[in-house]
DNA sequence: TATGAATGAGCATTCATTCAT
DNA sequence: AATGAATGAATGCTCATTCAT
């Protein structure tokens, strides 16, 4: 019997470990020997369970993209306020601006790659989705309005992210959650 | 007698060519050899100009920032209303697009640079600045609600660039307008 | 109680599917997983019959040549004339151009190795006892030239099984027949 | 003004180098590193002057084939007997051995390669015919007999330079003479 | 007996940089 | 001012080999 390790819990780590490197270092930088030294490994591990760099690269996205919808996702079902949610999910600690900055990579990808760039958008979607959902049930609002209302929020929450991402020191939360603020009585007509 | 050439505007061909070379195949993959051949020279003739490839980087993202505002500046010089002026500035052709696609690029780079980031910040401050003006006049509008106002709409134009110049397809001129307007008339309160 | 498995028979096996694996690919394209992979095991189980790589490569080359051997054996065994037989072991199939491919490997590791030489030179001399044997009986002939004329024939079978492993389309086997038989004739001066 | 070389001249260089490295390492163990040592240049200027090393390896092939044409028609433009010449050709000394050994490289390649087995093909056929041209004359010959012979002798020689490539100790020139003089007599009849 | 996880050395290749001309 | 030859470090990747199970 060979050494028994979970396959995929492997994966999962080494993908982890490509997330941190990506975002500390850029998508070049993170080479597959500072991604394997990150993961505990050498780099013959991390081409033992990936075939090749994109693949881990493309490992790495997906896992950024999965933990910040998690976020999103774990905070509504706590019953927080659309607003405190948001707020969760934008860059506020370590690891929540570690993955806007792989979102970030990720954005970047799609512009050369076909294939990325449909998984970007499905990702793009299900935000809005999510968003449209969140804000409904505003009286008086039609639907072409209720979805608008959705993608300005969604936008302004790419652009707070996006901004707190690249320069933290700009904006710390209570900018963010005053600009998030007045976007929301702007859209509800405060 | 030494051949005559223009310093700067060699430079500033160069610098335009970088920038070709950064949005259409990223900054890691556009070598000095392959940005000297879109300015027609050779890679000895870009080291000539600029110190290194940082360098010639820097000059590239410069020069796309420049395009940018002086593309919006015209805009509104020329009596445009801020939405079409906004419209023409966002990635709507070759040229926008690219310019856009630098100014990722540019953001990235910032978010490992303490120059860069500086100077990525006050690009910033200055777009806040000519949406400031170009909104004022709504009355019974808060000094500070104003500025917000302006927070809003350029974080708005900002994720609506970013968008486009990631996947054109999925942001024609109509969708970018018709989030543009929906968003100033949640501003003005219609 | 341990599974029971043939040790021999097992090697066999392996080395059946390296040598396989040589004509196919080359000898350093050859990987012990791609011959593992073709022997239907893993690579643990090669490096379990074999000690290292060249172990195994050594192993195909002699099962190789065995079986060329064994093919014109049987040949004139069953009573088929010189030039039939030796046309049954020039590469006219799969498996024959396979030994015949796998024979100029043989040949070319035995130009940097000492032993594979030896073992070569043993393998040509075998050869050249059969053709001897074969052609024995024509009057007149001294037996000096008795021994030139078997060296011709098998230089002439060398180069025929060279080059139509090497170029199968450039050798049909009729061409193969007819310069095989020319030389006989001019080797029993008809 | 570069600094100034003749460019054919580097390649032409490196290809010798290259030749060497393949018939002493064989094709796989000559890496760029090796090659570029015996060039006395570094890995760079090897991928300066060679697209990869395919195309180093090419090179080298042909420079051999070429330098073996050579060596046999400048035999032949002296005046000397078919049999001189062509042992003038066969593997007697380093330069020559090389020569082989690398064209047996090349016949390998050959085997995968469609566009090498192109060459490979033409290569061999000029063999023939300078065979061909050299044996011309005799009495009573048919055009077909002709052909074949001339087919007879360059398998004779071919056989003969391949076995001396692989194994010289045990093709002493004396002996490579004795048999492709038999050759010889065999086919004029004596 | 047999597995396949893990290692790490070695390869071809790319590229910013230097420099003789 | 401008060239492009040459360098050499660094990367992704492959693979024989080892070894815990």
């Amino acid at each position: 019997m060979p050494k028994i390790v979970d396959h995929d819990e492997r994966r999962a780590t080494i993908a982890a470990a490509a997330a941190e490197a990506i975002a500390d270092e850029g998508i070049e930088q993170a080479t597959l020997k500072s991604i394997a030294a990150r993961a505990g490994v050498t780099t013959g591990a991390v081409t033992h369970y990936f075939s090749d760099k994109d693949d881990v690269v493309l490992a790495a996205l997906l896992h950024a993209d999965e933990a910040m919808r998690s976020r999103l996702d774990a905070a509504l079902d706590l019953g927080r306020s659309p607003v405190d949610a948001l707020l969760d999910a934008l860059p506020n600690d370590e690891t929540s601006r570690r993955d806007w900055l792989v979102w970030r990579t990720f954005s970047d990808a799609a512009i050369r790659s076909e294939f990325l760039r449909s998984q970007h958008r499905r990702s793009q979607s299900q935000w809005l989705d999510t968003a449209t959902q969140a804000l409904a049930g505003g009286d008086g609002v039609t639907p072409d309005d209720a979805r608008l209302d959705a993608e300005l929020v969604v936008a302004v929450v790419d652009a707070i992210g996006d901004a707190a991402a690249i320069d933290p020191g700009a904006w710390p939360i209570e900018r963010q959650r005053s600009l998030l603020e007045h976007c929301m009585r702007r859209v509800h007509g405060d």
